[in-house]
DNA sequence: GTCATAAGTTTTGGGTCGAAACAAACTCTG
DNA sequence: CAGAGTTTGTTTCGACCCAAAACTTATGAC
């Protein structure tokens, strides 16, 4: 570690305070935030500010006066954005969000893709993605481009099993035509990135909770481990498969092999045909079932929250984490599940008498495509000298 | 972070790798190895050897001639020692380790602490801990203490509770009194500390696997996630309980409150019950009865394999560890269990069919009085400089 | 004995931060 | 409305640390 990396640091720390405070700080808060001086801070901020990272707002009338020479907010900057994208079973997104967290285009198309062949989805994808940087003010510079998809994802952005697609060892990263500009995606898993929405309410504004699993899915279950604000991805990058936890040895058999997957219990098909309606019957249908008293709905239902119980206990047990949050189709039930859920969770985690797990259910805007994108601007985050190379953006005379 | 830190940071990158080779290492290895200079790598090096932390060694007759000026070999210095202290059900063990990792001193007592009272056993490992002190060369520095329990630990050195004793919510750490010349110790879970035996073969020197999941205990199962080469101690530290993960709900009841937890298949009284032999059998005595052809001891062995596969498939299927090493008394029946829980692994692992996860025995070395010692001499590594601020050690003219 | 080679040391220069003094901009008070 | 008080932001200076490069030392090869 040389002299130049304390700089690399100490730029990315300014930025993480900044874009960690509610109200924009001024250079002073920062300093104080990152237990330097004032001088440092400014060297710091003036670099960022030059280059767009942060901007200079106008000092905010609602601010109660105080003596004192006033100080300058400091917001993120627009300049730079980050693209992302997903595949879902049931449609393609893209995003386009900057550093302050605005999203900045948003481009949804419904489809079908079960069983689909990977490549002209990906062309279309990048079609898509295309569209939505279209429209951007000249000098906006794209930071990354992330790419969720719903398996497990090893390195080099190879979707190794996509089950509800029907893709297998894809390369997903060489094959997806990235828009002029941008380099090659990052691929994440779906649900590691949708939990990045919740580990952070925007590009490192930290969430609620440090430390939760999210569940997320819609035919199979997805799991993401957030530790201290990063998804585990585990050794290979498949780690969180919650879907395939054993609720029970003796039970139905899974497409996995094993049996008594949470899956069988759980997933949005086996939840249909356990409440008597047709497998593709949406999660909402039963949700709406269960609500109007429906008797197999809400046995549906209740056999759904203790298999929950009984798979995230053992999670809990293993992992030492206070939080679950039922994201993607559980969120439609969420609300239904969580009585059983949390009864079953209390009886069954050993530690649940000094501090019960507590279930929450994930907020609307919880996508992968957001998280995605959260992830890349996170890049800038960690190390903000790559993007502070290029001429100073002007800056009127103050 | 300062100027003064990047000193700090290299010194530790500096005696990590030297810690880290195999063969002692000069100093221009060491400015290869952490990609700096020769003049950084020997600065460092020259404040490391000026307080004893590293030694130079005479020049190794054995290794071929080169051309160039010979190296000087650097070794770990044996002027910095850890103690390491374990409490288990058993007997209380107390050792010394230096930073090569030689154990300079080691004291067991046998007992039987099953239901004791904490402070009068805490002063009994105190008057050991003084022992194995008492013979070492004037000019040692102890840099902590460790000591390891069974059982949950909090903040601030709290055991809540640690069922085979019988103790809850002691202040281990207030209660134990620390040797003249020595400070309060760090409290770890047993089976976190063993563990690092295995993550690590000398302080600083990493074992074979950065990832993998210890098996730990005796009556009950304890158990340690190990990611990256760090114990994952989870949001309040009491991750890793594998031992009350649900192999059968409708199993036997645990004292826990819950059923069919692992501990009720494989825990050391489960096990000697299921042979039909006293509940308070060693488990050497079952793995003896099965070897030589006992059938309820075969049983019991199978039961005990299968139900460990069922619990593992879950913990690797949500963390994706690629190793698992049985420690404890699992060591015992290692091998007996290892084809049916390899076989029950491989059928029950989402992503067996890509990488079967790996059993290990561990060593037998592997205490938890010696992972304590390792954690704190640990702590040297991470930042020297606290130990770098007395009188230079005297150094013969060269 | 001379040359080649590699380890270790010394010197020099550049980059970064902290401390302290200073400049700027505002409120408060009489 | 002027001056004191207060806080922010800037400038200057000094200290620290590393990289680069030249230099010294110690060995093997021929």
């Amino acid at each position: 570690m040389d002299t130049g990396s304390v700089r690399a640091v100490n730029l990315s720390r300014v930025l993480a305070a900044a874009l960690a405070q509610e109200e924009p700080p001024t250079r002073a808060d920062l300093a104080a935030a990152t237990s330097t001086t004032r001088a440092t801070a400014t060297r710091l901020v003036d670099e960022l500010v030059a280059h767009g990272v942060l901007v200079e707002a106008a000092p905010d009338a609602e601010r109660p006066r105080r003596p004192g020479r006033p100080g300058i907010p400091l917001q993120p900057g627009t300049r730079h954005v980050a693209l992302g994208l997903q595949v879902e079973v049931s449609h393609l997104t893209a995003v386009v969000v900057d550093l302050a967290g605005t999203v900045r285009a948003r481009r949804r198309v419904e489809d079908d893709l079960r069983g689909s062949d990977a490549e002209p989805v990906l062309a279309r994808l990048g079609a898509l993605a295309e569209h939505v940087l279209s429209d951007l003010p000249s000098g906006t510079v794209v930071v990354g481009t992330g790419l969720a998809v719903p398996g497990l994802v090893a390195e080099g952005g190879m979707l190794l099993r996509a089950p509800n697609l029907g893709w297998s060892d894809v390369a997903v990263a060489a094959l997806f035509p990235p828009p002029a500009g941008t380099g090659p995606p990052t691929v994440g898993n779906e649900a590691d990135l949708a939990a990045v929405t919740v580990s952070s309410t925007a590009p490192g504004r930290p969430g609620a909770h440090p430390d939760f699993l999210y569940l997320s899915g819609a035919t199979g279950i997805g799991g993401s481990i957030v530790l201290d604000g990063h998804p585990l991805t585990g050794r290979h990058g498949w780690a969180g498969e919650v879907g395939h936890v054993t609720v029970d040895p003796d039970g139905p058999p899974c497409a996995c092999g094993s049996t008594g997957c949470l899956e069988q219990y759980a997933g949005s098909r086996a939840l249909a045909s356990a409440a008597g309606l047709d497998p593709s019957a949406g999660t909402s249908a039963i949700a709406a079932a269960a609500r109007s008293g429906e008797p197999a709905a809400i046995a549906a239902v209740e056999r759904a929250g203790t298999a929950l119980g009984v798979a995230l206990a053992v999670v809990v047990n293993v992992l030492d984490v206070p939080v679950i949050v039922l994201g993607g189709h559980l969120r439609e039930i969420g609300e239904l599940v969580r009585p059983v859920l949390e009864d079953t969770l209390a009886r069954r985690v050993l530690s649940a008498g000094w501090v019960a797990p507590r279930v929450e259910v994930a907020p609307a805007h919880a996508t992968a495509a957001l998280g995605a994108a959260y992830t890349e601007l996170h890049r800038l985050v960690t190390d903000p000298r790559p993007w502070l190379t290029g001429p100073v953006t002007s800056r009127e005379a103050r």
